[in-house]
Parts: structure tokens; sequence; C-alpha cells
RNA sequence: GUGAAUGUAGCUCAGUUGGUUAGAGCACCAGAUUGUGGUUCUGGGGGUCGCGGGUUCGAGUCCCGUCUUUCACCCCA
């Protein structure tokens, strides 16, 4: 016999962890609604070719391929293809023509591109669903994970960007995270770094390096850079302007001069200044939200604001990432230039972090809130008709489905968490007081069902 | 994809320079208590020492391979 095991990378949940993991996913999807999102599912496989030249060099590795046996099959028979297989395994010609979903945001390009239709502009929609990468796991780092997308499409109203950063920080103060950054930044801005320190055309190795800053430090940026064959001219203004001071208008403030003869670069700083402003239309404070210059992030295809979210003291990368791109669905042939702009939450890595510090609440363990626990035949029976009236009220409530002990049943509803057992003796039948004990407290007393029902639900 | 560590009961880990029948705590099950749990006491079940090969009279311990997990790089949620 065969062991049983999880491909690499991949994990079961069990109750004790889906309920928190739900905890998470519903926080977010109400806080999206909230802020008028509409759901969209897209299958797990896309053809490849959806999927191929969207993610850059690297990115292009990670997907997982699907391979078709069809294709194969209606050429060979069985036989001929084991045969040929054990010989020239690498040289038969294994069509793959589809791919696992990489991420949901060019899964979305692609339905916004094939239902434009009837889409209504401005398009938001959010989006829940599993994501995979043929990447070497390491913690906080799986083959299958789960993303929450929220994008607009549609329009260029830097409104999104701010209603973006609104829902972070809703969603972070819901799931008791106090301590994170929201970190912005513009592709402008970095453009404009690459034109004021003569560096246009060498943009990607620039940002990848500087995207490390806040990991190896100046000393391994310029390290890498040099090794790059920047010249140390090039770095000296590279610094000089990573290394702004002040608070967010202070250093946009700053970043004006720089960038006078830089109009991508100002664009950036104008559009930033912005979001900053709308925020303080909203009646929102910038806390959390910090605007870091070296903020690059690695998907090629955002164009304006990005954004990243990292969780303080805790050892795993951002939980958040997202930006705006402007030209996402004319790589599915839309004439159309329509801009997006949408932000996405690793709900795995949230649950890392939140579990390590201990931030879930305790309810989130619990299943039913009351235990009926009975002694005999008689008074299980007696009781199924107790857990209907307690369902029909919208009580989450179980009965015990054997005749045993009743320290079995109270053990059964601790393991649960289960905050009430509602015990069903020959004494409670016969005089309809029921007796209902408080598990935590201990505390029991004897009512009837409809006062039971009272308490529990008020 | 590159480099490096790890693996002993469900979990956390002991296991002496290779030497009889591999241990502990927690968890689990049963009883003490045939209508009262989360405390206590008593007893019990559970391990092909990741898997495969090799060295040896003898391997949990040494060697090789393989898988898993983890760490760094790369990249990213």
């Amino acid at each position: 016999m065969e062991k049983p095991a999880l491909p690499k990378g991949t994990r079961d949940f069990g109750p004790a962890e889906m309920a928190k993991r739900q905890f998470i996913l519903t926080t977010i999807r109400t806080i999206f609604q909230k802020y008028g999102f509409q759901p969209l599912e897209t299958p797990a496989m896309e053809n490849l070719n959806t999927l191929e030249g969207k993610y850059g060099e690297e990115g292009s590795k990670l997907i997982y391929k699907i391979r078709s046996n069809k294709s194969l099959r209606a050429r060979l028979s069985g036989e001929k293809i084991d045969a040929l297989n054990s010989i020239y395994k690498f040289w038969l010609p294994q069509k793959s023509e589809l791919g696992l979903r990489y991420d949901l945001t060019i899964p979305f390009a692609r339905y916004v591109v094939m239902n434009r239709h009837e889409i209504t502009l401005p398009f938001k929609r959010y989006q829940v669903q599993p994501v995979w990468r043929a990447d070497r796991p390491q913690k906080g780092r799986y083959r299958e994970f789960y993303q929450c997308d929220a994008d607009v499409v549609g329009t260029d109203s830097l409104i999104c960007e701010a209603e973006i950063i609104l829902m972070i920080k809703e969603v972070m103060h819901k799931l008791n995270i106090n301590k994170y950054s929201v970190k912005i930044n513009h592709r402008g801005i970095l453009n404009g770094i690459a034109e004021v320190i003569a560096a246009v055309g060498r943009e990607g190795e620039l940002f990848v390096a500087i995207d490390k800053l806040d990991k190896i430090g100046e000393p391994g940026v310029r390290k890498e850079l040099i090794e790059k064959g920047f010249t140390s001219t090039q770095l000296d203004s590279l610094f000089a302007l990573i290394g702004t001071k002040g608070n967010n208008r202070e250093k946009l403030t700053a970043l004006k001069t720089t960038f006078a003869s830089s109009t991508t670069g100002l664009k950036g700083v104008h559009e930033l200044t912005e979001v900053f402003d709308l925020l303080n239309h909203y009646r929102a404070d910038d806390n959390h939200v910090e605007f870091d210059i070296a903020l690059a992030r690695g998907l090629s295809y955002y164009t304006g604001c990005i954004f990243e979210v990292k969780i303080n003291d805790v050892a795993i990368g951002s939980v958040s990432g997202g930006g705006r791109y402007d030209n996402l669905t004319q790589a599915f042939g839309s004439k159309e230039q329509l801009s997006g702009v949408g932000i996405s939450f690793g709900i795995d890595r949230l649950y890392d972090a939140m579990e390590e510090l201990k931030l879930f609440p305790k309810e989130t363990l619990s299943s039913s809130k009351v235990l009926v626990c009975h002694f005999d035949e008689a008074t299980r029976a007696y009781a199924l008709g107790l857990v209907t009236q307690l369902r029909a009220a919208g009580i989450n409530s179980e009965i015990y489905p054997d005749v045993s002990k009743l320290k079995k049943q109270l053990d059964y509803a601790n393991k649960k968490m289960i905050a009430f057992c509602l015990v069903v003796g020959e004494e409670e039948m016969k005089s309809g007081e029921l007796t209902i004990k408080n598990m935590e407290s201990g505390e029991q007393e004897k009512l009837t069902i409809t006062t039971i029902i009272h308490k529990l639900t008020h």
C-alpha cells in the first residue's frame, strides 16, 4: 500500500483552519462589496496563450501547464505511446494547450475583453479564487494559494486608488492587524528617477534592484547595480533621490523640484499628491500609508500607482499588492484603451501572519452555539424537536447523535467550543423546564425552551 | 531553476564514541464518577526511527540515492 501524500506546496485545510480562513475571506468579501465591487469567477484553467507572455520571463516559467492527452491519443494507439514514451520521452510533441490560472488579473482582463458589450464602465469586480505557481515552496510561499482581488476598469479617476487604500485600511482594522504599512509609489516616479540618473532603457534592472532596498540595504543595492554596469555617479544621485526625507507630503514637494525636467516624474508626483488629497476629502488620515520611493514591484504591467502592504514584526513577504495598469486589455487585442486599477490580498500569508501574531478571535473556532444532550432513546427523541425549534430561531445547534454518558457529551461540547449545553433528561421532559448550561462559567439554570431561545437570540 | 539544512508516536522533542525489547511530555481511549465537562488519580492503545539501497557480527546512530519540509538566492500573495 502506498502512503498517501499531498503534492508539494499544497495543503489540506481542516475545520480549525477553515474557520480562520473563512473569517479572513468573509471580512475581505464584505468590505469589497461595501465599496461596490461585484463577484466574478473564472475557470481554474485557461488556454495557454491567454496566460503566456503576460507575466514576464520569470513568471512564464512558473505557469503550470496542463498537457493535453487527447491530441496524442488521436494520433497513436496506447501501445505505441508507451513504446515511444520510453525511448523518445523528450521528443514526442507534448502539446501543451492549457495552463492553470497564475493570478486573477489576467483572467479578469480576458473576461472584460470577451464581454465588453455587456459591461457597463466603470466595471468593478472582485474575485476570490485559488491560483497556482510552479515555484519552489517555502514559508509564506505555496504552489496553490488564494488571492482576493478587487479591480476597477474603465476609469482613470484616482478616486479608485484612494478607495483601495481605504479598503486596505478597513480590512486590516477588521482583522485586528494594527502594525502594518501600506506602501505606495508610482511608476512615473520610478521612470522619472531613471530619467534623472540617465538610466532610461534600463528601468528593469534598476527597479528590481531598488525594490530590495529594505531587504539588502543601500550597500547591497549599490553592489548589485555596480555589477550591472551602473556608474557610481548614477548611484549617488539615485540614493540622494531615494533618501528624500520627510513625511509623505514633504517628500512629494521635494521631488517636485527634482523632477522639474521630467514630465513622467512630475505626473507621478501630481497623481500621488492627488491621492493624498482625496484621502483627506474622504475624511481619512494617512496613518499607515507610506510613500516609498523605492517600492517597485515585479509585475511589469503596472503603469501608475503601485501598492504593497506589509505587516510589521512577521518574517513574511507582502500580504497584498496592486496598482494601476493602462493597457492590460490590449494584450487581448482590444482596440479600446481601458485603464484598470486593482488590489490583491494573499489570504494564505494573512493567515500565517495572523497565526504568528495570535490575532484570530476565539469565537472563530466555535461552530454550534448549543449542543443538545440526552440520556436515552426517549429523551433523545424528545430532544430532536427542541433542536428543530432552536434551528428555526436561527441558533446554530446540534444534537449528540449517540446515546452515551453525559460526561462524553459535555466533553464533545468542550472540544468543539460550544458555548451552551441543553441537558434533557426524564425530569426535564416531563416538566418542560430544560437545563441550560453555560460551558464557560459552568452556571446552569432551568428554563423553558421559549425563554432559552429568547435569551440566546437577544 | 541554483545553493544549504531537516526528517524518531497525532504534536513537541530525548536517544550518550554504532550494542539487547526506541523513551518522555502533551494529545487520544477507558475507568475512578450508571445526570455534569474544561482539575486530579489509575490503566491502556499507538512507532516498518521519511523511503530505498550500502558498510558492519550488529544501524535510529555511519555512507549513497530519493522524497518531504525549511532557509537563502531568484521571484512573488
